[in-house]
DNA sequence: TGCCATCTTGACAACGTTTTCATTGGATCG
DNA sequence: CGATCCAATGAAAACGTTGTCAAGATGGCA
């Protein structure tokens, strides 16, 4: 019954067929010395003529490690901010002769059970975008990381919810984004604008909403300059759909039509929202202005363009993968690395009218 | 030398900590009958102690098969429609105990060294969307099939090169999608608005253009209703990002604005024409139309909103995925499933004025 | 009481590698 | 010419499972 499978060529077939023991194959292989030039090219022509490729899955159980896989670990693929991370994961990896374990962490899923089963998988090592991390998951962190897997997670600056990994910080990699930052200055070009009434649009839920880095920077600029936070213009736990900016802009006017900027959690969510505006007859920029965060790809061939906060996609994912392969190759010390977040000025935003 | 990797607990430890055989443990691991409930207990209790998880890559050894991976071959994860597929396959892998492996096969990488790479990971099964397949990867199906390894695929119907698989087609799955048909309708709808001179933005290049079912529906369309097709409307070679549709209807405008309609390859493109139409200053659809293909999320969001030819991609990856599984549980005749494709009539479209 | 059937358990080979150790034979050197 | 060394090779253990087989224990039945 074990051997009702068709298996690939083996070690033992590529040395019974050139005549020399499975050891000498493996040397062959994987291009040790002390094989005779004769020898090696008769086991190279087996090699060859069977079509003999080496069972990972064998050599990684012997190693313990070396699987060549990775797990990348983010919400939601669908999502253009997401498949941009995705798509440089990959790219570093193939190149590496790395494959990639995809996990798309939405639809409510536990985190901890991806990790489970990367853990499983016996992957060289994980790669984490999806921030927010449950004590469960924090556990499975742990154990990756005393097995000497390394970890490399991409996050928010200053978001509080980060404590709960404090300890593991010079165990990891840490990509680190600067929205805090990004969202100062985006709120600071708004209110130089002359925008006082600025609303929100905002995916998570409204105790996130609290302390949400860059909410606090957009809040503080608001009081910097001696604008009022209102509290009427937020409308949270949106999520992350395309449709859920549209969603926002619908109850977020049928609540007021009593400010003149939009501040949308990502892009995807200002495309929708700059929709229903338009539909609902509402000029943009010229009556209301609308920023996005990302800039995803997208964001430049809407109408009209949109401003927007860049944040570094592929660069993000580059490191990631790149952080985990040389840590693969080698353990070093954990490197943490920030990247900055940049306004890009298009036509959704404009000086406020009188 | 062999121990230095910390390890996770194995059968043996956890027989060790029970005080019972690695057979016992590993009945009680998968449920097996004949162990008598006090040693089941005690053993759960070692399991859940010492935190098992059984080895996959051990198991799979012994097996040959069970990897519980499946391959996800896939042009560009980046482009909204395979991340929708992705997405969708991934979902349903997930709901079965699979983990996807994620492969994008742009880049101009050839798909054997992916295919080859994921025989060497012994995955259960493998999904293609990438369409072309070079007679490497044609040979690399074989392989798996020979393996009793099941491949499902995804493709356009009537492509010529498709005949390159066509001794498979019994023993791949295949999903096929009529854009043939689909371009049919669109064009008529064009048609049917009064647009006669309608120009093509073209992604591959024109060889590709001459033997494309989509554009033998296109010009069949044109005949039959006694229409020209004009060369000089059709701009190829423009590639799958979202700024191919930009360049070119740059390239187009350049050349004639004798032209009332527009079809893009898909929606990527067409969303980025709409842009540049707008800056120049063309009205949508009021002078030209313009319609896509796929309808992406995105495309219900842009100005005007796009009508399009939908193409069920959810549906697409949840076919091959489920396609894959039932496949791997127990191998059945493979099954050729084709899902049409409508015509979404939005905003980007309007009778041709006089 | 004795025998057979059934339930419970363990020993062991196998999966395809890598790696350590042992063996061979020829070359080198004094 | 004998001792020594090293290159070339092979044998075998180990990785963590699964599955087969055999053995021991238990209970039912005649």
């Amino acid at each position: 019954m074990l051997l009702e499978v068709k298996r690939l060529t083996t070690l033992r077939e590529i040395a019974r067929a050139a005549g020399v023991s499975v050891s000498t194959v493996s040397r062959v292989v994987n291009g040790y010395e002390h094989v005779s030039d004769e020898v090696r090219l008769r086991v190279e022509r087996a090699i060859r003529e069977l079509n003999y490729q080496p069972n990972q899955l064998a050599r990684a159980l012997v190693s313990g490690k070396n699987t060549r896989q990775i797990g990348l670990l983010v919400y939601d693929v669908a999502n253009p901010y997401f498949a941009e991370i995705a798509t440089a994961v990959e790219n570093v990896a193939y190149q590496n002769g790395y494959s990639v374990i995809l996990c798309n962490s939405s639809e409510g899923r536990n985190t901890a059970v991806y990790l489970q089963t990367l853990i499983r998988h016996q992957v060289d090592g994980v790669a984490i975008t999806s921030g927010e991390m449950d004590p469960e998951g924090v556990e499975c962190l742990e154990r990756l990381l005393q097995r000497d897997i390394p970890v490399v997670i991409s996050r928010e600056r200053y978001w509080a919810s980060n404590a709960a990994m404090d300890h593991l910080n010079g165990s990891i990699g840490v990509m680190e984004l600067d929205y805090y930052t990004g969202s100062k200055i985006a709120t600071e070009y708004l209110v130089s604008l002359g925008h006082e009434r600025i609303a929100y649009l905002y995916s998570l839920s409204g105790s996130n909403f609290e302390i949400d880095p860059r909410v606090l920077g957009f809040k503080e600029v608001l009081a910097k300059n001696g604008l009022q936070f209102s509290e009427d213009l937020v409308v949270c736990n949106l999520g992350f759909h395309q449709s859920s900016g549209a969603r926002g802009m619908l109850e977020l006017l049928s609540r007021t039509q009593d400010f003149t900027a939009v501040i949308a959690y990502n892009d995807l969510l200002a495309i929708s929202a700059l929709a229903v505006l338009r539909e609902e007859g509402i000029q943009v920029p010229e009556q209301v202005s609308v920023m996005g965060f990302d800039n995803i790809a997208a964001s430049q061939y809407t109408y009209p363009p949109l401003t927007t906060v860049h944040v570094p996609k592929s660069e993000q994912g580059e490191f990631m993968a790149r952080y985990l392969i040389s840590q693969i190759k080698e353990r070093q010390p954990s490197v943490q690395r920030r990247l900055p977040a940049e306004l890009v000025v298009r036509q959704s935003t404009a000086v406020r009218k009188a």
